[in-house]
DNA sequence: TTCATAGCGATAGCTAAACTATCATAGCCG
DNA sequence: CGGCTATGATAGTTTAGCTATCGCTATGAA
C-alpha cells in the first residue's frame, strides 16, 4: 500500500508552505539529501540553493532558518511513524501483541507498511538518528515550544504511551518509558555506528543481538516487573 | 570529604594544558558558568574573552575551538561521576545495594560525597543534561573518538555495566542498558524542564514520582526478567 | 487579450562568528 | 642581566546567516 505523508502544517514551522510549488518540494528533499550526507553543521542554505540550482534569498522565503528547516524535517518523520505505528495495530486487540507490533515498527521502519511515496524515509531516518535531539536542545525550546514546533513528537510520544498503557494500566511511568523508548532507539543506532564498544547490539558481527531483541526485553521486563 | 578532580589530560582535547596557567583556569571556570547561562550556540570565545579579561587569541592558545572546549567541559563531569560512583559503591558486596548506590549517585550528584572544590558541579550538571550528546553527535565523531575525545565517557560507561553485570552475569545488554541508564536520567530531566506533559517525573508537583524511582524500576525490571 | 499576481532569480550588502597571524610587553627564572 | 613564557593588542580573513530591492516570467482570472 502506497501513500502520501501529510506533512506538518503547523504555519509557523515555515514562511511559506513548501508543499505549495515546485521549489519548495526541492529544499525539502534536497534538504533532507544534504542534511543526511553534510551533517547540520556543515549544512547551509547557500549550498542548498546551489543544489537546488536556485538562491538563498528563495530558500529563505520559505524558512526562517535551517533551525526551522530541520524541525519542519524531523516532524515528518514523527508523522510517519506515527502512520506506521497506526496502520500496524490497529485491529489488534491483545496488548502484547500490540507492542511487539510496534517495536517492530519502530525498529523496521523502513520495510514497514504502508509505504511512504513522498519522502526519502531512509535518508530522514538517518537524519533523526543524528540530528533529532537538536531539535529541542536549545535556549529557545519553550519558546518554539509554545509555538507548536513539537506536536509531531508530542502525539506520538502520546500513542506510544497508550499503547504501552493497555498493557499494564497500573505502570505509574508510562509517558517516561515512550519517551525512553523513542529515544534510546536512536541512541543505540547511533552507538552501535560509532561506538560499537559501547553496546551489545548492532551492525558489527552479523549474529550480534539487535536494537529490536534490547527494546522488547525492556519494555516487557518494565511493564510486567510489580515491586516486591 | 573535599577533593579535587582529576581533569582530563588528553593533549589532543587542548592545545595548552588549562590547569597550567590562571588564564586557563579562568576559561575553564568562566566558559561553565557562561555556556550554562547562554547556551552553546549563543556562547562565543569574544564573549568569554571579555568576560575574563582576556582576548579572542589567548583562548586559542588553550582550545582550538568551542566545541574542544565543551569536549573538555564534559570529560570532566564524567570524571567527577565515575570518582562518586567509586566512592559510593567500594566495598559493598551486595549488588543490589550497589546498584541502589549507583543510582543514588547519579541522580544526587550535587549532594552526594565527595565534595569536588575545583569545579562548580551545579553548573556544570546543567550543561551535561542540555548539551553532552553535543558532543558526540557531529560528522567528526569518528576521527575524534579515534582522538581519545571520549575516553572518560567510555571509562564510566564500563564501570556501569561491570556494577550491572554483578547484579544478573547473564543479562545479554549490560552495556546498551549502562548507556540508557546515563542518557535516558539527562534525557528525563530535560523533558521534566522543559516537556511536562511528556513524563510523570520531576518537578512540576511535589508529590510527583522522581527520575530516581522510575530508574531505579527501570534498572531492577529489567535486570530480574527472565525470557518466558 | 490583458493585466494582476505569485514565484523566483539576481544582486547586493550587513553583522557576527570563527579563526589566524604578528608584534610588543610584563614578569619570572636562572 | 638575559631569555623565556604568558598574554595582551591589533588586525585581518572567510564564511554563515540573514535582509532588502528589483525585475522577469508564467499562470490564470476578468
Amino acid at each position: 500500500m502506497d501513500i502520501k505523508v501529510h506533512f506538518p502544517d503547523n504555519p509557523r514551522l515555515f514562511l511559506k508552505n513548501p508543499e505549495s510549488s515546485s521549489l519548495g518540494t526541492k529544499i525539502v528533499s534536497e534538504g533532507i539529501r544534504m542534511i543526511k550526507k553534510h551533517g547540520l553543521e556543515n549544512f547551509t542554505f547557500k549550498k542548498l540553493a546551489d543544489k537546488t540550482g536556485s538562491t538563498e534569498a528563495s530558500i529563505y522565503r520559505y524558512f526562517e532558518s535551517k533551525h526551522h528547516l530541520l524541525v519542519y524535517l524531523i516532524s515528518i518523520y514523527w508523522e510517519v511513524l506515527q502512520i506506521k505505528i497506526l496502520f500496524n495495530t490497529q485491529n489488534i486487540s491483545e496488548p502484547w501483541v500490540k507492542i511487539d507490533k510496534l517495536i517492530m515498527v519502530i525498529t523496521n521502519v523502513l520495510e514497514v507498511a504502508p509505504n511512504i511515496i513522498n519522502v526519502n524515509l531512509k535518508d530522514l531516518h538517518e537524519i533523526v538518528i543524528c540530528e533529532s535531539s537538536k531539535t529541542y536542545l536549545t535556549k529557545k525550546v519553550d519558546e518554539e515550544d509554545k509555538e507548536g514546533f513539537f506536536v509531531s513528537y508530542k502525539k506520538l510520544v502520546f500513542a506510544l504511551s497508550e499503547i504501552l498503557k493497555e498493557a499494564n494500566p497500573h505502570y505509574p511511568y508510562p509517558r517516561a518509558l515512550a519517551v525512553n523508548l523513542l529515544e534510546t532507539t536512536y541512541e543505540q543506532y547511533y552507538f552501535s555506528n560509532h561506538f560499537g564498544e559501547l553496546t551489545e547490539l548492532g551492525s558489527e558481527r552479523p549474529d550480534s543481538p539487535t536494537v529490536k531483541s534490547f527494546l522488547e526485553s525492556l519494555i516487557k521486563a518494565v511493564l510486567i516487573y510489580k515491586e516486591n
